[in-house]
DNA sequence: CTTGCTTGTAATTTATCATATTACAGGTAG
DNA sequence: CTACCTGTAATATGATAAATTACAAGCAAG
């Protein structure tokens, strides 16, 4: 299993439309071309970031805006917009555990809260990078190749 | 997405193993019993858990033990002896950005790090807990509730 | 206000992967 | 020797991710 792909989509459009807003209109076409992927892709994940308050769209010919800095726009709230993680969390534990057997009724309440203890480590780790840190990242391998 | 249930069912396994190593001969059905799932996938992960040196098996009638104490069996040991993770990482980056696009020429690189660094945490937390951890609080809560 | 381009979203298809299930070969303890 | 176990391949089923098609609805420029 892996953390769906509409993450890594979403900090891509987001990248994306802080680079290109001086030089050109963004459209999701326009970025599916950028990222690789369908226009309707790009579209359910630009939906999810506006609802959040992290883009700006209008229809017509404008083109997507940024809503607030990049140094404001963490991993985290890119992460939870995309819903890349079920609200069961992000270990699937196995759901028919005996309940006549001892280890088997007891089994999820002895793991839960430490599955919930790694999941929150991963978070916190999520929540200290900042989308403004991908887009130096990428100015800086411009400014070198080209 | 979520991690593999082959993760819970390994540290229930393990937990099993232990629980009932005076009272029963532990077997893949036994265990398919307590755990909930078809035996097949038991025996699959109790393969994995025997090259990883975590159990012993023996063939016939006798069932299967332990190889090493319970303190020295870390979540982080478990979950990767059930390749609950694929190598290419924990996150699933698209594969087809434009190599045309300064942008999409670059996330891979931008992003990589920063994606690996962040399964880094989540893993090293996982090295923290033992399977010990498990067993104390379900013999703490048989204790309990009987 | 009309026109052309855009977003919003439902419905369907395709591909991939996790799990269940059946079946049987091979090994070992009693 | 034999009964019971593990090891594993092959197949089916189901869930989910992503692609694709199609179309309704909205905005902006003229």
């Amino acid at each position: 299993m892996q953390i769906s792909t509409k993450f890594t989509i979403a900090v891509h459009i987001i990248t994306c439309i802080d680079y290109f807003k001086d030089t050109l209109p963004v459209t999701s076409s326009f970025l599916a071309g950028s990222v690789g992927v369908n226009p309707v892709i790009i579209r359910g994940v630009m939906s999810k970031l506006k609802e959040a308050g992290i883009i700006a769209i209008s229809q017509g010919k404008s083109g997507i805006t940024l809503a607030r800095p990049l140094t404001e726009i963490t991993f985290y709230d890119v992460y939870k917009v995309t819903d890349c993680v079920n609200e069961t969390g992000l270990f699937h534990m196995h759901e028919n555990p005996n309940p006549d057997c001892p280890v088997g009724r007891n089994i999820q309440m002895a793991m839960e809260g430490k599955l919930q203890d790694i999941q929150a480590v991963m978070e916190q780790k999520m929540k200290e990078i900042s989308i403004a840190d991908v887009a130096v990242d990428i100015r800086e391998k411009i400014n070198q190749t080209g």
